[in-house]
DNA sequence: AGCATCGGCTTAACGGTGTTAAATTGTCAA
DNA sequence: TTGACAATTTAACACCGTTAAGCCGATGCT
């Protein structure tokens, strides 16, 4: 019998789901369905749901690191742009960041990527202990800046219920007016303030790190 | 009849059950039974689940901030004791983070320190746009920190299977070794590393945010 | 005092979930 | 033709969050 799943074809149609149903409403009843099969199939190919959920995470990843390599000019560039990458592919999917964050990663296909960045770290002067500092505290940022952009954005361009801003400053003990301005601040223009807070991060560690002031660009 | 159950109580059972059992494991029913009860009578105190699970992580909060005001000298103090108090915060219990950043808050009363932190940056010469920007910086890396840090250590102490740094680097490609090494890296001594990037987040801010250099308190 | 109100809980049940065991089908090799 | 084996289905289990209806004890009104 030609079999009518296989893994990828099985993580595929999870990721297509995860955009209409949330991470919530994702069941293995339900991708089963999707894929014409019934709901017990699924353990033939994976030991059981959390398997899969890694194994989405794991694709999302894949995925991000899919387009040209994109040989950076500098350190600058390349840890800025690996953190973006990291942000779209996480945006790509409603709940990406939360599917992300709760999984262990089953491929170390992604290690190649980070093997680049660090290369490019080296290069730049940093010890080693020193580059990956550097960039997990970038990446924690990223991963961290994006749960709470999806809390609010589950998906791009829609807005969760009940975080409207000014809603929320109004519930807001006017005694704390400063906090009250600040959450009206809090909840938009996610784009600009992850480029800042991307920036701010990229300057603490050309302050903190960065030893030898070899010119990035000589 | 004396009630035999009121909000408060079932949260405090609810946290101290959520050491025990994990964030999965944590059932109504469980919760319930811990309380002599059984699981609807829950529903009279709480709309539904998520409800209760909002109401915990503000429980969290109020306990990080339940010390000593801890008045700053610095703004450098005032955001690094913010962190600090939030990271210890959510490792306080097993999944914290992932409660933490699954939840909306319910209370404002969080909105107090926040206040005071943005009260300490303003007068160290912060607009509030900036101010707002370092601190939810800050913010987005402690969470993200601390998320990693329990995927890791589910309890301070604990070391989850499956995230022995010597097998993980073993797994890897040994055409990249520089990512073999860092993984061995990146899976120990998380209190240095968290204070190391947070130092990394301060500076960065203190770079690009700082324009009029007063000192702190004239 | 008697009666109604109502807060706070229980009992019973519904639809749904992840997961397992056993039976079933189709395909290929001997 | 038969047997092995991969891949799937059927049936079932235990448990989940949640709702509806009923019960019981205290309280307040007349």
């Amino acid at each position: 019998m030609p079999p009518k799943l296989d893994r990828a074809q099985v993580v595929d149609t999870a990721l297509r789901l995860l955009d209409e149903t949330g991470l919530d409403g994702l069941t293995l009843r339900r991708i089963a369905t999707e894929l014409d099969v019934k709901a017990p199939a699924l353990y033939w190919h994976f030991a059981n749901k959390q398997a899969l959920l890694d194994e989405m995470a794991t694709e999302m990843l894949r995925r991000m690191s899919a387009g040209p390599p994109a040989v950076p000019d500098t350190w600058q560039d390349a840890v800025a742009g690996t953190c973006r990458g990291l942000r779209a592919a996480l945006l790509g999917y409603r709940d990406g960041a939360k599917v992300f964050s709760g999984t262990r990663l089953t491929d170390s296909g992604h290690a190649g990527g980070q093997q680049a960045l660090l290369a490019v770290l080296g290069r730049a002067g940093f010890e080693l202990a020193d580059a990956v500092l550097a960039f997990t505290t970038a990446y924690a940022f990223t991963v961290g800046f994006v749960i709470e952009e999806q809390a609010v954005h589950p998906m791009p361009g829609e807005r969760a219920p009940g975080y409207d801003p000014d809603r929320r400053a109004a519930g807001i003990d006017p005694e704390h007016a400063l906090a009250a301005a600040a959450s009206r601040e809090l909840f938009g223009d996610f784009e600009r303030r992850f480029e800042r807070g991307l920036a701010i991060v990229l300057a603490g560690i050309e302050a903190s790190l960065v030893v030898s002031s070899t010119p990035a660009n000589p």
